[in-house]
RNA sequence: GUCCCCAUAGUCUAGAGGUCAGGACGCGGCCCUUUCAAGGCUGAGACACGAGUUCGAUUCUCGUUGGGGGCACCA
């Protein structure tokens, strides 16, 4: 590992980019090079670059780039320069700076450090399906147009015969040598690296051609990213030396794994942050977690905020090991911001879900009460809400926003993901109806010497006294001494009327639900839950 | 085939010659409790293996094994 500190005061002002290919949507492992690019920056006081490398035309989209840039925005990562926000060093897609990189490649030609090839893409596949198939494998092009005599190679350009340019790798170079952020000293052969190609046959240019001007005319002072570059990184050099610059400091991270120790894949789960988004996982959650893959503030914290992490990244604390990706701890760490944000940014952040959740809870009022199989375990049939009941959700909120305010505390310490607000909230906007989930009926309900039907009684009783505060914490008062009076335990006095009202025996705090609901509504319930329930009683 | 990287509990990690190998998630138990949570206390669980170097190796060196990445007219 290399101390940063000095590399960062000899080369001055620190620069960094985040460089993703709008080829796909942000997944987590380019999420967590943004996060460390931009808290290095943040820490150093540098600038944070956002670059799109969209060279790939055949695979990149206008959709994915403004899907990327609304991931960025949305995980809070604010870049200096880039897409957006302009810059000096822009424009900032590498499609719009052919220019720099067709001057860069004729500086090659002056400087004899390119030459043109003439093999086809046929002639190359076959050449190297061939030596995959041979002994000794394939050891990369095999240098058939470097020596091919000059004038004759212009003849054959100037007829017009198509050509890449290639870079030609020096003879007898040494190793290729470098200090990374993270694995510190590297070295590498210089007599296996490939005469590259910098401009295909079609005069568009390569990655590896493209990257290294974009870096050194933008001033990247460190180039950050991902493992898979590593071994891209002395080829790069090599075109940083002929093309006489320096190069700049090299750091790489290691890979992010799925929970199966594999690459992370679609297959096992969601990859991108815009995935995790919709699942209600909130940005700083994402920020912290995906930080801490593969670095450390302590060892010992692992709530940090953003403000402390980009005050505090210390590149030399990344970790050289692959991480794998660990739900649970996600969760939790999710469960822990959700717990921390506060009533206010909880509204805010969980409205999409409280909206289902409302519009889910008209579509079932038809003060009916459904009963619904305990069979499959599932809680809920789901009802599917009309474009009238999302309307009247989203228009109840947008009405009084500080209203759903008052749920937080319900559901605060329950939730882990912001998509579980639904199942846990529905019921509160059933009006007199209910859906009742038919094991919670038999094992509180139903259970023999139970006396639920008396309890609920009692309970009903309680909230139908109007001189009775509706207050979560006088009604639960005056129930429990009804029923100590009656001789009924609390536990065997409240689950009948949680199951009752919410229609669960799990729910959210009974009492301080209830107070959110009509008066009207709940005794409508509970009188036609007992209806459906006890229908021989009365 | 070739080049490169990595190796502390199931997972994320602290550790940089002598530590009771520390923390977190998850898991078990207890407490709290009208459900579920949250919270508190507590328990089990790791230095891949083999040689060296050293008075002493998780830590340094080499090897083995096991993972991962690159070697495209993809990025």
């Amino acid at each position: 590992m290399v101390d940063c500190n000095d590399t960062c005061s000899e080369g001055g002002a620190v620069r960094v980019r985040f460089a993703p290919s709008p080829t796909g949507m942000l997944h987590v492992g380019g999420a967590r090079t943004a996060i460390y690019n931009w808290a290095f920056a943040r820490a150093k006081g540098g600038t944070f670059v956002l670059r799109i490398e969209d060279t790939d035309t055949q695979r990149s989209t206008d959709e994915n780039t403004r899907i990327i840039i609304d991931a960025m925005r949305w995980l809070g990562l604010d870049w200096d320069e880039g897409p957006q926000v302009g810059g000096e060093f822009g424009p900032y897609f590498q499609t719009q700076r052919t220019q720099t990189y067709r001057a860069a490649l004729e500086r090659l030609k002056e400087r004899g450090a390119v030459y043109p090839c003439f093999c086809t893409k046929e002639q190359l596949d076959a050449k190297r399906a061939a030596a995959e198939a041979s002994e000794g494998g394939y050891a990369g092009y095999d240098r058939t147009c470097r020596n091919i005599d000059p004038a004759e190679a212009k003849r054959r350009i100037d007829a017009g015969e198509p050509h890449v340019w290639r870079l030609k790798v020096p003879e007898n170079h040494g190793p290729i040598v470098f200090d990374d952020m993270v694995y510190g000293s590297m070295s590498f052969p210089a007599d296996v690296m490939d005469d590259m190609i910098l401009c295909r046959t079609d005069g568009t240019f390569t990655y590896n051609f493209a990257v290294v001007c974009d870096d050194a005319d933008m001033q990247i002072s460190h180039v950050v990213r991902g493992d898979d570059h590593l071994s891209n990184t002395p080829r790069q050099i090599l075109i940083y030396e002929a093309l006489g610059l320096e190069h700049p400091v090299f750091g790489h991270l290691p890979m992010i794994l799925g929970e199966n120790g594999k690459k992370l894949s679609k297959r096992h789960g969601d990859t991108s942050v815009e995935e995790f988004r919709d699942r209600g996982y909130l940005a700083d959650t994402m920020v912290n977690f995906l930080a801490l893959l593969g670095w450390s503030l302590d060892g010992e914290t692992t709530i940090i905020p953003r403000d402390v992490l980009c005050g505090s990244f210390d590149a030399a604390r990344i970790q050289r090991k692959d991480a794998v990706f660990d739900t649970k701890k996600l969760d939790w760490m999710n469960g822990v911001y959700i717990r921390d944000m506060g009533a206010a940014s909880w509204a805010l952040a969980a409205r999409p879900w409280i909206e289902q959740a409302m519009a889910q809870g008209y579509a079932a009022e038809p003060k009916a009460i459904v009963v619904e199989p305990a069979a499959d375990g599932s809680p809920f049939a789901a009802t599917a809400p009309s474009p009238d009941d999302v309307a009247a959700a989203q228009a109840a909120f947008a009405d009084d926003p500080s209203w759903f305010e008052q749920l937080y505390p319900l559901v605060a310490e329950r939730l882990v993901r912001l998509d579980e607000i639904p199942d846990k909230l529905r019921f509160l906007f059933w009006g007199q109806g209910c859906v009742l989930d038919g094991k919670s009926v038999q094992k509180v309900l139903l259970k023999d010497g139970a006396r639920a039907q008396e309890a609920l009684g009692l309970c009903r009783q309680v909230l139908a006294d109007t001189s009775v505060a509706w207050d979560a914490e006088t009604l639960q008062l005056a129930c429990r001494n009804l029923g100590e009076a009656a001789g009924i335990k609390p536990k065997l006095l409240f689950q009948p009327l949680r199951v009752a009202v919410a229609g669960n025996m799990v729910s959210p705090p009974l009492f301080e639900s209830i107070v959110l609901m009509e008066r009207s509504d709940v005794l409508g319930r509970i009188d036609n839950v007992a209806a459906v329930v006890f229908p021989d009683a009365q």
